[in-house]
DNA sequence: AATTATTAATAGTGTTACTATTATATTTGC
DNA sequence: GCAAATATAATAGTAACACTATTAATAATT
């Protein structure tokens, strides 16, 4: 995959930024060290501030590259959705029967990320543990809606409509392919969430249950055609 | 229902307020007013000094019931699962099949509340509301192992419990009773939010359709035994 | 060498969560 | 009915935060 990917540039709505971050070496640093503190100290203790010292730059340097801090956590997580949804892309292209394709799908989105550096300033890993962390807090405000309009979850929406599609080629008489789809992928967040912090509230304990757990659930309710 | 519960009082861990807010008249419409400005504004927005202006009261008084905007918020999302904990208890307790039983129990919890009004000073429709835009902010936090050790999830942890057992009762050779059970809370409350905010990523675009679509789920895996 | 773009430094604004202190009501015990 | 205890209100203040404005220094380009 390394060497496909030197070409490939994860773009994200250009909006969420004012100078792009992997237009310098300031920027590609802001990134790097973004991930690393926001997984460190957690998006609420974040600040440019703390950033800028980090960098040894300045605060209002950032400022330059994002206009806000929510911002920022929007182009990490879409960046990590894009990534995402290019690796699904990648690896589920060449299987023609559904049933495997779906599979495939479900064990891509649902295992942690495991150590790439494809980028070299992105710690895909510790990306994945801030989704888990961050990326509800960035849909659950009062503006969400407007958000939606600008089109900051534009990549999220067409991965979750890819894994719907792929529900529908398995079993298109299924009523709830957009329900299930959305279930996988933030039911997924959850599960390694309650995996870290409230284990005796999930029987997903390694890494790889959650995929279990969701292919299990996935395929034993579309191989079953009762609907609705 | 409403004879019943005149007598009950739904309490939450008495760590999470300084002066119980039921004990008074000024702590019932800080309880109240609450409700209504955090489901107005949200969260963010909301903040003791307004709430003070809202109620003809002040900022500092708040402070003698709650000692931070976090612990107040914990203390509505507790209230709320105790609340539902214990509609849960009462509506399948009379139920001996397993099957019906957890059909109840799904319903019950996946169901958008309606109005009550059991509690005067508390609007349990907003307050479900608030549970969906909010709740998952309340533990997505650094904090979050403290919190919990201090006891202030464990009515949601027992919710959560329960219905796990129920699902054993119907199929106790299931691997994954927890997951499912916290995947039926947790993704009932955000099928819930897209219907709000993303309706395109979801099936359901009326009030009981969650409901369906996780009995559906959920009936099917376990009628269907080709467990791990 | 001059122009331009980028970055850094400094200072400041309004707001927030929360605390401390004092003053004023209200309730309670006798 | 009145003093003591308690609850509430008012005021002021702190440190931190998100973010802005302005100017100074540096680097890249022409």
């Amino acid at each position: 995959m390394e060497r496909l990917l030197e070409s490939i540039k994860i773009t994200v709505n250009d909006k969420l930024y004012i100078k792009d971050p992997e237009s310098s070496d300031l920027g590609k640093r802001i990134i790097e060290h973004s991930i690393l503190m926001i997984n460190d100290m957690g998006f609420e203790n974040f600040t440019f501030r703390k950033l800028g010292a980090e960098i040894k730059s300045n605060e209002s340097s950032v400022y330059r590259y994002f206009e806000s801090k929510q911002k920022l956590l929007l182009y990490l997580t879409s960046w990590y959705w894009g990534w995402l949804e290019y690796r699904l892309v990648f690896a589920t292209n060449g299987i023609p029967d559904p049933e495997p394709k779906l599979a495939k799908a479900i064990e891509i989105v649902t295992q942690t990320t495991v150590k790439d550096w494809v980028f070299a300033h992105i710690n895909e890993e510790l990306l994945n543990k801030i989704v888990i962390n961050e990326f509800s807090k960035s849909y659950l405000t009062k503006e969400v809606d407007t958000k939606n309009k600008e089109g900051y979850f534009s990549i999220y929406k067409r991965l979750i409509t890819r894994i719907s599609e792929m529900i529908k080629a398995v079993d298109n008489h299924y009523g709830y392919p957009l329900s299930l789809a959305s279930t996988i992928l933030e039911g997924s967040l959850h599960q390694h969430f309650l995996k870290e912090h409230f284990s005796s509230l999930t029987d997903c304990h390694k890494d790889e249950q959650p995929t279990k757990y969701f292919t299990d659930l996935v395929f034993n309710r579309l191989n079953n055609q009762p609907n609705v």
